[in-house]
DNA sequence: AAGCTATATTCTTATATTAGAATATAGATC
DNA sequence: GATCTATATTCTAATATAAGAATATAGCTT
């Protein structure tokens, strides 16, 4: 992984703030696009760009996407100092602490990333 | 400053090369052309790049523009916790240890930053 | 002041990035 | 199989970035 694609990757605030609620964990489409307020589309296309340079992998979960950044073992250590990185400087910023807070908040029931107690309390879509 | 635009003065590859030439102290144009074998129009503009956003400092000396990274003291947590981590990811990598390399056996004499000793044998002109 | 040196700016062109609108697709459910 | 949900892609337009060529400027030196 070159470094510079790196921070290409890091150099637009969508995929920052993308970035820095993955850094809490996999977490699908819906609840990011729900958390950022942006466009589904907007979403979509920034995840497209950090998967395609491999700062997050992709799995289907029926109609959902989970993303997630790659495995710690699989994880060049440029990738891996800049996260560190990343999640230091994000601590205390205001705006992606409303999103971690946000997050926090947010009903995940709809996606198969509910834990398997509360699957019973699925909602039925998450618009 | 925002953390994004640090970002954005990182995510090209010879804005990567002159801040880790600048990691090791104060440099003029001349030396940064040198080391880098880039022409200096292409120099002399990411270097604007990065003092526009407060990535680098410029002071003129006679003829000759001394560049360096902000006095410690005044570098933004941000700016910190990212030089740090990119002189950690630079550290093994075979461009950016080439350019120390090249950097470390430069003639300086040409330039004020030249030792005060070495000054009587300052060079003419650095081209 | 004339000329030289180091550096910066302007102009232009090529390319990349970003975003929204509209549409497409994969997989579940009825 | 028709429909619905979540997500992705395509098309288009706006904007930003990058690089080179030519030129300009600031400050020395003579």
């Amino acid at each position: 992984m070159k470094l510079v694609q790196i921070y290409q990757c890091l150099c637009d605030e969508t995929r920052l703030r993308l970035l820095n609620l993955l850094l809490k964990g996999p977490l699908c489409v819906c609840h990011l696009h729900g958390v950022l307020g942006e466009s589904q589309v907007k979403i979509s296309k920034h995840l497209g760009y950090l998967k395609a340079r491999g700062l997050v992998t992709a799995k289907r979960e029926g109609n959902w996407m989970i993303y997630a950044l790659p495995p710690e073992r699989e994880r060049p250590p440029e990738l891996v100092a800049n996260l560190a990185c990343l999640q230091d400087c994000t601590a205390e910023n205001a705006v992606f602490k409303r999103d971690r807070a946000k997050l926090a908040k947010q009903d995940l029931s709809c996606s198969p990333l509910a834990a398997g107690a509360a699957r019973g309390t699925k909602a039925k879509t998450c618009f």
